[in-house]
DNA sequence: GATGTAAGGTGACACTGTAAAGATTGATCT
DNA sequence: AGATCAATCTTTACAGTGTCACCTTACATC
């Protein structure tokens, strides 16, 4: 019985989808098969549940299996968190597509990074955790700098469209900061606004207020 | 306050310190201690890597004494990071202290936050970690609401000296999520610079900028 | 002194990650 | 074709983990 859900979202697949021999032994395209059960299971009990076990249950197969594909119970969460930062990759792409306004273009990938914390709830969870994954893994690293690679080029162009004076760099990572820490903070935040007696805020007027308050700041920097 | 060293040698140390009825059965302070050595742990393995047993075993107690004291492996965690916003709470108003203008304490708070994160890593490793600790804990949510009233209390202030027409929680929101993005980011970015070819940046002088130019930011945003 | 209660310990159970060795399959080579 | 081989998956075993029920110790209070 492989009861394998279909697919859910993308994949980054390297042949046809039509690989499952899985009427016995081999199972067909079983790395991807954990990947999606891992993060299935990360998404219901969080990082801290997570089990290789459990997630060879989902996909199976017996609870040695992962090892021979991911070697460890880290190398299956690296390769989780690598695929994560290729979809992050892939949605910054498409988030700019179409905008020519680079300010308009970060506010476009602010959302669309924080959307990501949502719709890949199990991967984000795992993409920054350094005690659970393989940081120094080439590919992981090198997932990591295309990512990165959208974000610096469009405050690049804004900085010499504007010919402003500030550090590439340093104005980078306050915008990826900023939004690394509201995906975080969001909880906490709701927890504060619900004490105070309001209704937690939306996240998605957050992140053009932030992004709005950040590129002010930025202009007037010089 | 009871300085107890969590030695991993026997307890059976007869000229204790003044609390310490430790001569036997009892220990004396076991919460403190239990907290203390759990904070060693996760320093030493990260929070994946973290064991109610080894905890025990490096107090001196049986595997089971935990129990009697925080019920639970999420109790203890759950009072590990409460005691570390009491920590935050304790360094944000130190840090502060003697510094009248606004924007400052601002900047002192960042270099006091982003410190902490290096001091108490253990403790912090845990205070937003959802899945591993009690957020509903009435206590936990007290402690963080002390924490962030330092930080909200400072960017009212500003705010209202410069008759500035921006959202209170807006902008504290924003300079917390920077700081703690910064944070949790700052290995990524060292990889990135490391990378690029330049030398890890000094983070002291990160948060001078992103709160310079957030402060910029919130200066021009009427 | 008896007794109740808080503090700590024993033993057991189901579960986990990983290592070693065996079983199954498809492909490749004479 | 038959044999060999590497890849894939299973079985078995072991040490470690969190938690539960139950037992023991020490202290305080009557």
């Amino acid at each position: 019985m492989t009861a394998v859900t279909s697919a859910t979202t993308d994949t980054t697949t390297t042949g046809g989808t039509s690989t499952s021999t899985g009427d016995g032994y081999h199972h067909g395209d079983l790395p991807n098969a954990l990947r999606r059960a891992a993060v299935e299971v990360i998404e219901e009990r969080g990082a801290g549940g997570f089990s290789l076990r459990e997630v060879a249950r989902r996909a199976g197969v017996s609870h040695t299996a992962p090892a021979h594909h991911f070697g460890d119970m880290r190398g299956l969460l690296t390769s989780v968190a690598e695929e994560g930062f290729a979809a992050l990759h892939v949605a910054s792409l498409a988030a700019i597509d179409g905008i020519d306004d680079p300010a308009d273009q970060l506010t476009a990938l602010g959302r669309s990074y924080v959307s990501m914390a949502t719709t890949h709830r199990g991967h984000c969870e795992v993409m920054f955790r350094t005690d659970i994954i393989d940081t120094d893994d080439p590919e992981l690293q090198t997932c990591g700098l295309e990512a990165y690679g959208v974000l610096e080029a469009v405050v690049r162009r804004m900085i010499d469209d504007e010919h402003l004076s500030v550090d590439v760099d340093e104005v980078t990572w306050l915008c990826w900061s900023a939004m690394q820490g509201l995906v975080q903070l969001a909880p906490k935040i709701a927890v504060i606004a619900q004490a105070r007696g309001n209704e937690p805020p939306e996240v998605d007027a957050l992140i053009e207020r932030f992004t709005a308050l950040m590129v002010d700041g930025i202009r007037n920097a010089s």
